[in-house]
RNA sequence: CGGGGCGUGGCGCAGUCCGGUUAGCGCGUCUGGUUUGGGACCAGAAGGCCGGAGGUUCGAAUCCUCUCGCCCCGACCA
């Protein structure tokens, strides 16, 4: 069936302007073409030309998952809530769940891990099962707090998720892989810049992830990126900085009076402390018991690492009441020497063994100097805990590390068996013992896609599709088609010739002037514009415009047809 | 959840401080006419419970209270 493209039938409700709080050019853009509009905050509904890209782009996704031996399955987005609770993840979820108000015992599922390991249990029970992938194109819903940048965060969004299910590790590592590279070919064939960055797997839960990003200033994650190829989510980013070390004196420790220090800033200010010979301390509550966390001087903790060491992300910093109890001092005061109770001490990598350091005294107004953390402090776990700073060298080969925003397209999870044993999904090994089937899981945000290939190619005057995800094919402009005939005619041959040969055409025949149909065509952004007007046509001949380049030619119209042909068969 | 802002014809906005003609402007829409290679022009017209509820007042888009929605910053985030 072949569909009435004339833009005076067709639904692409172009917009001059658009409220003044529509920031993003992509958003802008999304809004102004007629892909898109806001129902509710997080909520878009998709027009006709939006939803055609979609389409598209959903099939780019399709081809490549299905390359890699993927079979698309379509689960429910209304999932009962027991499922989740095996999982124990009703909690780990939160406020993001939507939950069902009149109906107990459903829940609007956030992702699909779970529904995945439920059929799992129920059919996959050999090792010779096994390898699979099972994946779907599907809408997620998740509640999140703030809904942002049009269709890049909403509450409401459509994900590719899929699922590897293996017998052993080595297949994990095998389909992990080429997902890693469908990856690269899906965002490569979509034209989107990207890159990969190392990444934490948070509430997921698994051994190993990455993260396929776009550097952008909507961009809600930091990556730690060097030009030599380092490339981390600061949330797991490390570096290779000097630790502390030791100093030639050997002075025994020794308390003194800082009343108006209340900083690391004030002690290096008042007392002339190197900022790394300061260690910082701070306290956490972590199931109801104290941590201290030693730093250096004015590190920042960086809590994803926190979470990775302490195995939950359930924890805060204490109170300034909790503080008193466990250490005997206010914040500003605490240290690792003298504290009241015995309470467990964790401290990052850069103080190991370091001397001449000064924290404090556990008693408000003192702080001891000439600590040496292998003599005063029984410390028995370092770990890497800071948050890494620009420019500081990267742990490969020291290349000063770049820090910038980015858009998270898509994620890739080593799961494991996290979610088989939580729902005892096993299978029995060829070995004849039962075990948990190897989990890996793998996500691209949809509507992100086309966000951020827009985000990448446009100009003042609208969107530049590249032949991958272009709506149409070509767009014809028909110049006072009222009036002439001629046009007229012209453009009807021309629209018809396309179509039955395969190219999607859209048509402007509205009544409306030259200037309007122009501005919208670039606006629109189909890659080859066709115009039909009476002067050129009196030669026989129209003009093709190309919108990415914006080189305009004129040809014969019964050589339309091919040269439109020879731009997508290029 | 904390801080800030905004809800006025289909769209984008002014008016709100300091209450008082018939609530304006641009775009779009409709009718008629003139135009036509980069968002045309003339003439006419339709279209509003000023987000909702309550209150103050002779009188409320405007002041007060409550409420719903949306945006931005932060917190959070798979």
């Amino acid at each position: 069936m072949v569909i009435d493209m004339r833009l005076s039938k067709y639904f692409i409700p172009t917009l001059k302007e658009v409220t003044a709080d529509v920031q993003m050019p992509s958003h802008k853009l999304m809004v102004r073409s007629g892909m898109v509009r806001q129902l509710a905050a997080g909520v878009f509904s998709w027009l006709p030309m939006g939803h055609i890209v979609l389409k598209k782009v959903m099939n780019i996704l399709r081809n490549e998952i299905d390359s890699i031996g993927g079979q698309e399955f379509l689960l429910p987005a209304l999932n009962p809530i027991d499922i989740w609770e095996e999982t124990n993840r009703v909690e780990a979820m939160g406020d993001v769940m939507f939950h069902i108000k009149n109906r107990d015992g459903l829940i609007l599922a956030p992702t699909h891990e779970e529904v995945i390991t439920y059929h799992a249990r129920q059919h996959v029970k050999s090792y010779r099962d096994m390898p699979m992938v099972w994946y779907q194109i599907q809408t997620k819903f998740r509640n999140e707090p703030r809904p942002k940048s049009g269709v890049l965060r909403g509450r409401q969004f459509i994900m590719k998720d899929a699922y590897s299910l293996d017998s052993s590790w080595e297949g994990l590592d095998e389909n992990y892989q080429k997902h890693y590279e469908a990856y690269c070919n899906i965002f490569n064939t979509c034209g989107i810049k990207f890159f990969v960055v190392g990444a934490s797997s948070g509430a997921m839960g698994g051994k190993q992830s990455q993260e396929f990003m776009v550097e952008s200033d909507a961009g809600e994650d930091l990556c730690a990126i060097s030009d030599s190829g380092y490339a981390a989510n600061i949330e797991v980013a490390t570096s290779k900085v000097n630790p502390v070390g030791r100093i030639a004196e050997d002075l025994a420790i020794e308390e003194f009076a800082t009343p108006n220090a209340k900083s690391i800033d004030d002690l290096v200010e008042q007392y002339h402390i190197p900022e790394h010979r300061c260690a910082k301390s701070v306290v956490y509550m972590v199931d109801d018991k104290p941590i201290i966390i030693l730093m250096r001087g004015n590190d920042e903790l960086n809590e994803n690492k926190l979470e990775s060491i302490l195995g939950t992300n359930i924890f805060r910093p204490a109170t300034s009441e909790e503080l008193i109890t466990y250490t005997g001092a206010n914040g500003g005061s605490i240290g690792p020497v003298n504290l009241k109770t015995n309470i467990r001490v964790i401290a990052d990598n850069l103080l190991k063994d370091a001397n001449g350091l000064v924290s404090g005294a556990n008693k408000d107004g003192y702080h001891y100097k000439n600590i040496d953390f292998a003599r005063d402090v029984e410390i028995k776990e370092y770990y890497d805990l800071r948050t890494i700073k620009e420019g500081e060298p990267n742990p490969m080969d020291g290349e000063p590390i770049r820090i910038v925003k980015a858009i998270e397209l898509g994620h890739i999870f080593k799961l494991g068996t996290k979610y088989s044993d939580a729902m005892g999904a096993t299978f029995l090994d060829s070995d004849g013992k039962e075990k948990p089937i190897i989990m890996g899981s793998y996500g691209i945000g949809v509507e992100r896609v086309i966000a951020c290939y827009i985000e990448q190619n446009y100009d003042k005057y609208g969107i530049k599709w590249n032949k991958e995800l272009t709506p149409f094919n070509a767009h014809i402009v028909g110049l006072n088609t009222k009036k002439s005939e001629e046009v007229r005619e012209a453009c009807e041959k021309l629209y018809n010739e396309l179509q039955s040969n395969s190219l999607d055409t859209i048509y402007d025949d509205r009544d409306d002037s030259v200037g309007v149909k122009f501005n919208d065509a670039d606006l629109l952004g189909v890659p080859i514009q066709i115009v039909v007007g009476s002067k050129n046509l009196a030669n026989g001949q129209v003009e093709i415009k190309y919108r990415e380049s914006g080189e305009k030619i004129l040809v014969g119209l019964e050589e339309a047809l091919a040269k439109v042909k020879a731009y997508y068969s290029a």
